[in-house]
DNA sequence: ACAAAAAACGAACGGTCGTACTATTGTGGC
DNA sequence: GCCACAATAGTACGACCGTTCGTTTTTTGT
């Protein structure tokens, strides 16, 4: 009945909201913490009703990191790939990274980190799957990286996994630090290491982007 | 009877061995997964028995905590004691921290990490203990920065904290792809980290140890 | 408007949770 | 060897867990 509803079987609008509950409470509580009691009440569904869209309670919780893994992309990538390639396009993936459960209104904090925390030593589906996206995390950084050198602003032996390493260092410092110690001044320590990681790898200043200087030593 | 028995009433020794259990528990499932029932079982005791060394399940789980502090000192910082003041010193505090939890046969990761990502965002008395350890550790890792700085080996505008926020980073960059992604070239990347680290605080070659270059800006 | 299909409900199951009680066993000082 | 007491076991409780099943309500297509 509702204009836009021309597909939407009303089932994957109610799912939808299960998803989005429990991606909230994810954030806050881990996703161990997403039980099928708790989120009926948090729908106003009955236990049953809301089991009835998952099969699962594993179901559930992939769907819930499926779901946050969505909006993480969202909320990263899609906004950095404005950015011109290179340094540019790199700064903004990092700070979009920190900044993004506030933007996505995820009090918890970073539900994929909660979820690599909770499951690296669980194996399972939920295991299977934060690894995997992790990984493809990782490559799409290195990505960037690599894309900075080739744009001439990093030096051609900058070591891109080296370099998204120490990046997710600073992160995960300014998960830790902001969320644990309640530290105000994390962002800035975290760009401020973010500058002198990229100082580090900076080529010479030089104008052609192309054609990337040899490697000198 | 037995020799050293002498004042162990016997059962501090039992209290001892489930704890040692409850940190092995906790470093592989955290500590919320510490549950009367299944440390019963593990220790071969009842139920009934066990709860009765501690009173609630909460006091449980702030013991184990505590145990694990004890031993994160024990592993950590002890040892790095023997090495001189300075670059020695603190090296060896990031190395041992890097490795400890191998070296104390938890082969579920740093149990004080997994405590972070539980708590950050559940306050109680776990939370409490939790951060009140954690800027415990921060504090004293400055301190190591400091001595280095006064020893002549790190410039006299070394900003402390912000080394400490890096080195954090790169300990859970480790701790995350060595654990999550069984990545095991992780702690070499750590290691380079960390030595890049150095090497951007590092003084201009000087042997004077006890007067520090003044600040050239 | 009506029938078919999808969605949500309510009650019940076996199990585990933390915790409170009482009873039984084991230990240490004399 | 005995006694006081510490240590452990046993049992029971209410609450919540994931899941199943049969029923009822709501939505959908025509």
């Amino acid at each position: 009945m509702s204009p836009q509803a021309l597909k939407a079987r009303k089932g994957e609008e109610t799912r939808a909201q299960i998803l989005d509950a429990a991606v909230q409470q994810a954030s806050e509580a881990g996703f161990e913490s997403l039980t099928i009691g708790s989120l009926a009440e948090r729908t106003g569904l009955s236990k049953s009703g809301l089991f009835a869209h998952f099969g699962s309670r594993t179901d559930l919780q992939v769907a819930a990191l499926d779901e946050a893994s969505r909006r993480f992309t969202e909320a990263v990538f899609l906004p950095a790939l404005k950015a011109p390639r290179g340094l540019k396009r790199l700064r903004a993936l990092f700070e979009n990274w920190i900044s993004w459960p506030e933007h996505a209104n995820l009090r918890g904090g970073c539900p994929m980190q909660a979820a690599s925390a909770e499951y690296d030593d669980r194996p399972g589906p939920m295991k299977d799957a934060v690894v995997e996206r992790q990984r493809h995390l990782a490559r799409e950084l290195a990505k960037a990286v690599q894309l900075a050198v080739a744009s001439g602003e990093l030096r051609a032996d900058t070591d891109a996994r080296q370099f998204v390493f120490e990046m997710f260092g600073l992160v995960l410092a300014y998960y830790h630090t902001q969320r644990l110690l309640g530290d105000a001044g994390a962002a800035a320590r975290a760009i401020a290491g973010f500058d002198r990681l990229v100082g580090a790898h900076r080529a010479p200043a030089a104008k052609s982007p192309t054609r990337p200087a040899a490697a000198r030593r």
